[in-house]
DNA sequence: CTGTTGACTGTCG
DNA sequence: GCGACAGCCAACA
């Protein structure tokens, strides 16, 4: 792949996008591919500087809960996006986390 | 340059 | 199982 040193967000942004649709990622997974799982809180920086070219919605913290939504414009998008998807959210969080887990190294899709 | 904040996770008690 | 602290890196004041 020509994917190089290029910088912590544009890494972030490549593998969000390649998050396939009806799966969702944790912030611990794309950090853990980053070179270290604690660097989940520039994940979240990352994708707060989220084009529209990133699903941030189908990016979740580890328990699955849609903590990211607050910082969409709409409360019930992200999950209404994830739910659109053939996910099940409930109380802001995902149910059957496991089987809709996706991870950047996962790529079996 | 220094300090704070941030869509988090892991370990310790 | 839950609360508190530490670690991680980058951007902003």
């Amino acid at each position: 792949m020509t994917i190089q040193k290029e910088n912590f967000f544009h890494k972030v942004y490549a593998i969000v996008r390649q998050i396939p649709e009806g799966r969702v990622s944790t912030y611990g997974a794309i950090g853990k591919n980053l070179g270290s799982a604690k660097s989940a809180r520039m994940v979240g920086w990352a994708l707060n500087n989220c084009p529209s070219d990133v699903p941030a919605h189908r990016v979740v913290n580890q328990k699955g809960l849609l903590t990211g939504k607050i910082h969409f414009e709409g409360i019930n998008l992200m999950q209404q996006l994830l739910e659109n998807e053939g996910l099940v959210i409930e109380n802001n969080q995902i149910i059957d986390l496991e089987k809709y887990l996706w991870e950047p190294s996962c790529f079996t899709q």
